[in-house]
DNA sequence: TTGGGTGCAAAACGTTTGCACCAAT
DNA sequence: ATTGGTGCAAACGTTTTGCACCCAA
């Protein structure tokens, strides 16, 4: 049962497994586009959980920072977020449609090292995404 | 002289030279790191140029949307420009004490052409930035 | 029971926009 | 003399914060 295993895994976190936290979570679960906060509050609303913007981004704070979510930014001026435990891939940003794809591509872990290397400097993370035209937007 | 290359510069881009302009051209071309709104009001100021934020904002955009400036996203809830003629490059941002570092990498454009011919995307950009830990910060 | 989580309101930021005036060409 | 650029103020959208109340553990 998909509920309990979002309320395992918040416990994994100490965590406490709220209505708003285990609806955010299936909302995660079920969408392959990084969701925004709108998004979620749109959801939360469908969903019939009463919230209110400051618990959500709370709440993608709060998941972030414990290691359930990851942030992602495509230069639009706000915040999304998507599950930390999906395969490892980058994102497809249609300047015309704004469809957002994923991708999968060599891994630059050997950048990582090479730089660590070079440089000193220890890579925990990266960010990497590729903005231009979609397929159907190409004409 | 430095002044009149700026003043070619934004010719070549049908862009009057005003004082501001130029001063925020003179900044960008000694700067290292990417600069965001506020070092460039500060500068204008220590200048002597009387200026305002909607200004500034006005000649970043300006500025990106002829090509001349990039604009660059380290995940701080803010934009960072740096001039677009500059070897391509990455960044290396430190979790501990902020500090932007160049970094050269492989070059991705075989990622790109790779998406090409895999999804039809086609790539006319793409952002990389690196977070961790500076030489410094690792204890 | 109790401390973490939420709702509400207000504020803090970064950024954009409308409009009158100014200044680069 | 044009018209593009600027300053100012107001608006906008996103995100944060303070505080009282509530509920998951």
């Amino acid at each position: 049962m998909e509920v309990n295993e979002h309320k395992a895994e918040l416990k994994n976190v100490n965590l406490r497994a709220t209505p708003a936290r285990l609806t955010i979570l299936k909302l995660l679960g079920r969408t392959k586009k990084p969701i925004d906060i709108n998004m979620a509050i749109d959801f939360l609303k469908k969903e019939g959980i009463k919230t209110n913007p400051a618990t959500v981004f709370r709440t993608m704070n709060v998941l972030t920072q414990k290691g359930v979510t990851l942030l992602i930014q495509l230069q639009e001026g706000k915040m999304r977020y998507e599950l930390s435990d999906r395969e490892h891939h980058h994102h497809l940003v249609c300047e015309i449609c704004g469809n957002i794809e994923d991708v999968l591509v060599d891994d630059i872990s050997r950048m990582e090292k090479k730089i660590r290397r070079k440089t000193g400097f220890l890579v925990k993370r990266h960010s990497l995404e590729f903005f231009g035209l979609c397929k159907n937007c190409q004409n």
